[in-house]
DNA sequence: TGTTAATAGGTAACCGGTTACACACATAGT
DNA sequence: ACTATGTGTGTAACCGGTTACCTATTAACA
């Protein structure tokens, strides 16, 4: 590879004065200017990044740490995030912890060391204090870790509750939810929202929850169970798409059909949401925005660009397709 | 950040036996490796793999490009290669290049910058050429460059006469195909594998091949068209899983039936084939292993071990499900 | 006892950039 | 004529590791 030493001999100049005309900084009249740049292209050099991160103490790298990849709300997520470093100049490393808190710290670990200059993370078992420890800048995402953490949300509660009541409108009776694991604070959130809306009703008890993981399986697992407590459930809240597209296979599988015996609406709006049929009604998420400010603000901190608000809920908004 | 300077002085000991008892490297007497651990442990130390990546010339870090991680079926491959990845000690930086070749470029020239040691990717329009002047190890993976190059594919003709011969047993008497682009490989050799079967019926022509770009809006199209034209199709071979779904979607759409009137076989075998209604028939990549495989060999290049083979073409199998 | 090899550990060069500092020269102001 | 300021460029220290090379001590063996 051909380093700053070859382009300054090649151009008769010092290394420095190379360096300067890399970063334009620092006086260089016309003419070497114009010699560095010439030598610059013949040899096809290009920075070494490494050495220049080491003096630095920064890599223009950032860590992305995602519990899986292939739960398909994080491709989107992921690519938003991509795309947006790319255009500011980063590059992203991508983490799968699975959500366990040995596999978060082992990459938290690696990317400390590797030098990345900020971190985005969605994860419900890091901690505050371990995240200030680390002193980089770090942004939360999907996840509320604690309001002094730079963070992007969603209405998670008014989106429930938008579904819930959406159900309502179209004259279902029960209407019952499919939560995610209710540790994990979006999915409790969401609970909260279906509960607001059904509390006062007459029917209504705690029974009417089924627990599922955000996984398809354990979703039809749960929407059989709650069908055969109560037969009567017209109407199911399930608190992310992949969970509603379980509960339609439940539903199918019992020989009832969707949305004419039992109306569905999901969460998230993944792209998944659109290849069902029928196509799920969902409480959309702007999944690729979220990634996009996550990636800006998060390169805003690195840059100390000055950041007007860390704190972000954005909005959600009800899809109406055709399990509804 | 403390540095290997902190640990020595700490230690009463040189840098250089620090940085022995680090890498086990070289004579060092028990007592003080016990004195340099225990100094390491106090300071929670860990060595800047920045440094380390400029004396050694490598980062410990792979680049994988892909078209768009949000396509259905890079996630899980990204998954196993990172797993894969991270279990060997490596961490894998992510570009999706949408498969454009200024993009790609400069992705390359990053990862370059930045000392990767190795690079998987999945592209048709890099260059035999182009990879070696980079002098790093490289994967193509799914899509074949040139027998040159190490590579991970699968057998698409044979898993597309597989899909189109299970139509015919299964009694469908015409048997459209949407392909891919046809300039991808893979798309070309599905396509081919397609008309090997149907070539010699009595019936086919051209006109039953319908052109998609693997995605689902496309794959609607297609099939909408094709039905109109030949509307006594009766069964559907699409060259990806995304746009069996499309299809699908179109068949319904015209009122007709999945697969009592039109049988569907996909190909890929995407988590998203499972998650339809009726559930996808398709043609099943071994898509985790092939991100497992392309790592690990990457990697094995990288460590300078020796490599058995280094051009896989990986089996497919049919996988039975609702949609035939 | 002298020679050789193995063991132990320090010094400093090196990786490829960046930048503080020094120095030279030109120009302007008094 | 003298000083201050701005411009242009080179030298070398520095970032935090690794390792070639050197020296010293001990053990083994003829």
């Amino acid at each position: 590879m051909v380093s700053i030493k070859d382009v300054a001999s090649q151009a008769g100049v010092s290394v420095a004065t190379v360096s300067r005309v890399l970063n334009s900084k620092g006086y260089v009249s016309e003419d070497t200017r114009k010699k560095v740049e010439q030598a610059i292209a013949e040899l096809n050099y290009k920075p070494n990044e490494v050495a220049r991160s080491l003096f630095k103490k920064q890599s223009k790298t950032i860590g992305l740490i995602v519990p899986d990849i292939t739960n398909p709300y994080f491709p989107e997520l992921a690519r938003a995030v991509e795309d947006t470093a790319a255009k500011l100049g980063y590059t992203v490393i991508l983490c799968n912890s699975d959500g366990k808190t040995e596999k978060e710290q082992h990459y938290l670990d690696v990317l400390m060391q590797k030098y990345v200059d900020g971190i985005i993370v969605s994860s419900n078992t890091i901690s505050e204090r371990q995240i200030k420890s680390l002193q980089i800048p770090f942004v939360s995402i999907d996840r509320e870790i604690s309001k002094d953490i730079p963070t992007i949300v969603v209405e998670n509660k008014k989106g429930a509750k938008l579904a819930t009541q959406y159900l309502q409108n179209k004259g279902c009776m029960r209407i019952a939810h499919i939560s995610g694991p209710l540790n994990v604070v979006n999915a409790n959130e969401r609970c909260e929202g279906y509960k607001e809306v059904v509390r006062n009703e007459q029917w209504f008890n705690e029974s009417y929850i089924g627990n599922g993981h955000f996984e398809m399986d354990s979703a039809i697992e749960a929407t059989l169970e709650l069908l055969q407590l109560h037969p009567e459930i017209d109407g199911i809240f399930a608190a992310n798409d992949t969970m509603a597209i379980g509960a339609i296979k439940a539903v199918h599988k019992i020989g009832k059909r969707t949305p004419d015996d039992i109306a569905i609406v999901g969460f998230d709006g993944i792209s998944l949401s659109k290849a069902t049929t029928p196509e799920l009604t969902t409480i959309e998420q702007p999944i690729y925005e979220m990634g996009e400010k996550a990636a800006s603000m998060l390169i805003e901190f690195i840059e100390e660009k000055p950041v007007e608000k860390t704190f972000y809920r954005l909005d959600v908004g009800l899809v109406e397709r055709e399990s509804s």
